[in-house]
DNA sequence: ACAAAAGTGTTTTTTTTACACCCATGA
DNA sequence: TCATGGGTGTAAAAAAAACACTTTTGT
């Protein structure tokens, strides 16, 4: 018998039309009135279940979707990491043993938000898409630390397939520098920008063209995928 | 109750005079009849004890010398991982528990091997510096999978601090290029090689030279640590 | 004098960065 | 005709790669 127990904590990142780099949180209860707190989506590792099968899971339960990125980042393992009294709170109403130590795989995922149907889990009295810089500095336990470092890690993984997935099928380069720039929370030269798509001979030029813009129409353009 | 188990697995690089990449291995009895295999050093992770800490602790009760570099590279969770044949043999001599999952987390160290006093842990009948290239493809568990992801992540992870701490305290930058060869197990053009190095500023050359070789004595560098 | 490793610069190629104007469309 | 975003190329700078001969020492 071991009392440490593993869980996934999955940093669930998606966009929306405003433009925003969101991080999809739950919150919970934290004691009998009505106080909460938000949180990561997470849960504990099933008995059998296969970390990645398990972020997988606990990812679709929460968003509905199949994800487009699901990558393991680190683990978080300080054995003080489930001891504020917020969380102990929390623990005590949920757990059988709050206090049994608790380690955490971080997973990250990128996800389309239009495609997401919110719906809280278990535990879960809510389930939002929150924009990064308005993220509560109190997450429960260390979340704090593991969105940071999710975010991190995410922003060393960018390329081309990943970004164009979260995009409609046909998008226009200007789409595509847009999200860039706001995953990277960074401004992108657009001619150099791109002068690097260009040279993706997976992003290809469409016949088709923007439709009742106020403007010059743009080109559209799509990713192919090494299966097509 | 968590039937999941946490266990460090460490890959402790290091080299020596002749010159090769070396891994260190332990020996352990699989059966009674004196059957054994190599695995990397390993143990459950102390009930309260942050993974840090006990990758340090497996480490040093095995090498007896304070790491260089301790990094943690990544998490093993497939929960198949234990359960081949030999494994299990081995399991059922030392676990209470052989067939509860045992999830593992990665740590890579990088080690001076002349500072290195092996002497084997409580199920360790040996500990031995096997070349890499001569390291059995089938060690204990997915040490295989482990190990080389950890080579992997350290190829990354190189840069001057991490390799002059493997050498002298003063040391030849003919030295210092051939141990980055041995480490990328890659070949180096030396006057390049020379050309980055002189940006460092923390490599400083000495007054002293080398003594007693039969070619041109080479100059001796020394790391500046930025604490000094 | 020879063997062995030390030491040294220049050129080419590639990659990255900086930068400004005309175009097509709908309102 | 105006506002809006679309689209385009070149030059400079920086980084990376290729490459060969002379020097100093011990034997």
């Amino acid at each position: 018998m071991s009392p440490i127990n593993l869980s996934i904590d999955c940093v669930v990142l998606g966009f929306d039309e405003d433009q925003k780099l969101k991080v999809l949180l739950i919150k919970k209860f934290i004691n009998e009135k009505n106080d909460y707190q938000h949180a990561l989506p997470g849960d504990l590792v099933g008995l059998n279940e296969d970390l990645l099968t398990g972020a997988q899971r606990i990812l679709n339960s929460l968003t509905s979707i199949d994800n487009l990125f699901l990558d393991q980042f680190s683990v978080f393992g300080d054995p003080e990491r489930t001891n504020d009294k917020k969380d102990q709170s929390w623990l005590k109403m949920y757990r059988k043993e709050p206090k049994e130590r608790v380690v955490t795989v971080g997973y990250i995922a990128l996800v389309k938000m239009e495609d997401y149907i919110p719906h809280a889990s278990s535990f879960a009295i809510d389930a939002e898409w929150v924009e990064l810089n308005k993220v509560s500095s109190e997450l429960a336990f260390d979340h704090n630390l593991i969105l940071n470092n999710g975010i991190e890690y995410l922003r060393n993984q960018l390329d081309h397939e990943l970004v164009t997935n979260l995009l409609p099928s046909k998008f226009t380069l200007s789409q595509l520098q847009n999200l860039y720039e706001i995953l990277l929370d960074q401004k992108l030269d657009k001619r150099n920008f791109r002068k690097n798509v260009s040279k993706d001979i997976l992003i290809i030029k469409t016949d088709e063209k923007q439709q009742g813009v106020a403007h010059k129409p743009a080109h559209l353009y799509t990713y192919k995928n090494s299966e097509n």
